[in-house]
RNA sequence: UCCCCAGUAGCUCAAUGGUAGAGUAGGUGACUGUUAAUCACUUGGUUGUAGGUUCGAGCCCUACCUGGGGAGCCA
């Protein structure tokens, strides 16, 4: 007998197969056993009637416990009582492991007790959705930028210094007396790698030691860094709004069935992929929050009330652009026409999701630049590679940077970024 | 680091200051179409820890521990 993946069985109807995985629930109804049959590509209904096997076997098998692994023999049977339009009519189950105990019931459980099991927690349903549409959002990622001419360049993970100098690293010893400390952005080896082949991107993870407490903080968490050799603000918003449209419509094309599994409203999602962001200058937001009279004080960098507010009165995806030039990085260019103001983006996601994207155009400039790190009291020594990029063949460029887990969390609606990367390292928890 | 909330059976949760309970999981049995099946019976407890108040504390008070949510910071 042949075996097949769970979610080619439609491709099989009427022939029999092996079907191999793990028993996710069985309900016995005395003389039929329906064990529902998870193989990781999907979920199968096998229906074992008494007289098939022997009563002893019959017996035991109506026995196994959630999550046992087994071998399901039988014929492909069109049915439509099932949701996935086939059921399994069985000839035979080879039992690997009875399970008894398994700690995730089919039930409601905790935050705690789900982290403490998240590897037996990503066996469950919903779980398994999320990982398939991550899995799925990092392919449109790559798909993206390859079919648009960038090339994948790899950031290191271990750096010398911080990448902005202001939020705190985790620091490890670096062979005998040096500290090294884990990246917490592979931006400005971008910038090198732009002027290096144009249009780049790497994509891996990110360190940051600060001890948020929220659910859109991770320690760990992936990052997708674009940068663009003679790119500009515009072509940032221009490109992480096609890029966004490009993962939902993916998604959209593809995930149909996690969608529905996590019950996600896609009318959200479709929204999404029809584009058209609304782009608006700081001083544009800062008026809308005054004329609600949220509190915010113009000036200030957006608190995450703020943002929410933002995010609520405009129901989209919206650029945030032109920002005062001392809330944000030393790198980042000033607007020609206003000193005063960097040339930065944030977008900000609706539905609470919050910042998703945040970049913009780079100092080209070598003095300006020299001054900035003398201003924010960086060591210099430590960027001379990075000012290298000023003194031989400086461009204008530009890039952002994208939170995989918070975009993740936004596309299948979950409520934390816990559940949206496999094994996440928050504040205090380090396991498994 | 600060603010708020919660810790009771393996899990999810009840319990006016007065005999610690239910559902679920586990066990035993019934049932030929179940969708977290249903039904009957059943095992299961140092109420996070240490003090205190009280005739009496799961409940009130103090400290600590663990977890959760939020602020700041950011993606």
């Amino acid at each position: 007998m042949t075996h097949v993946d769970v979610a080619r069985l439609k491709d099989h109807v009427g022939k029999p197969v092996t079907v191999r995985g793990w028993l996710y629930n069985c309900r016995s109804k005395g003389k039929i056993h329906f064990l529902q049959v998870r193989d990781g590509s999907g979920m199968v209904q096998a229906v074992l009637v008494k007289g098939v096997l022997a009563d002893a076997d019959f017996e035991r098998v109506g026995k196994l416990g959630q999550e046992s692994s087994l071998e399901v023999d039988g014929t492909v049977r069109e049915d439509v009582r099932s949701p996935s339009g086939v059921e399994l009519d069985v000839t035979g189950v080879r039992p690997i492991q009875d399970v008894k105990d398994y700690p995730i019931a089919l039930q409601e459980h905790g935050p705690d007790f789900l982290l403490q099991n998240r590897h037996l927690w990503l066996r469950s349903r919903k779980q398994h959705a999320v990982m398939r549409i991550r899995s799925r959002i990092e392919t449109a990622i790559r798909g993206f930028f390859d079919d648009r001419g960038f090339t994948l360049v790899d950031a290191p993970i271990f750096t010398p210094s911080a990448c902005e100098g202001t939020t705190t690293l985790f620091e490890v010893k670096y062979f005998d007396d040096d500290k090294a400390y884990l990246t917490q952005s592979g931006q400005l080896y971008m910038e090198a790698a732009a002027m290096a082949l144009g249009k780049v991107y790497c994509f891996g993870p990110v360190f940051r030691a600060e001890k948020s407490k929220t659910r859109k903080h991770l320690t760990e968490f992936w990052m997708l860094e674009p940068e663009i050799a003679y790119g500009t603000l515009e072509d940032v918003m221009d490109i992480s709004e096609a890029l966004i449209v490009h993962i939902f419509s993916e998604v959209l094309r593809t995930c149909r069935q996690e969608l529905a599994t996590l019950e996600r409203d896609v009318t959200k999602l479709e929204d999404v992929a029809r584009g058209g962001f609304p782009r608006v200058t700081y001083a544009e937001a800062a008026k809308i929050l005054v004329d609600m009279n949220s509190g915010f004080v113009p000036g200030n960098d957006f608190g995450a009330p703020d943002e929410q507010a933002l995010a609520t009165h405009f129901g989209r995806p919206v650029f945030i652009h032109r920002w005062p030039a001392e809330i944000k990085a030393f790198y980042m260019k000033r607007d020609p026409n206003d000193p005063s103001l960097a040339l930065g983006v944030d977008m900000i996601a609706p539905e609470g999701y919050g910042e998703i994207i945040g970049g913009g155009q780079r100092a080209e400039d070598l003095d300006f630049l020299l001054e900035q790190i003398k201003l924010h009291q960086l060591p210099q020594e430590a960027f001379e590679w990075y000012l290298d990029l000023r003194r031989y063949g400086t461009v204008p460029h530009a890039g952002f940077g994208l939170g995989l887990e918070r975009t993740v969390a936004w596309v299948t609606g979950r409520e934390h970024i816990r559940e949206c990367i496999p094994f996440p390292r928050m504040l205090y928890r380090i396991y498994p």
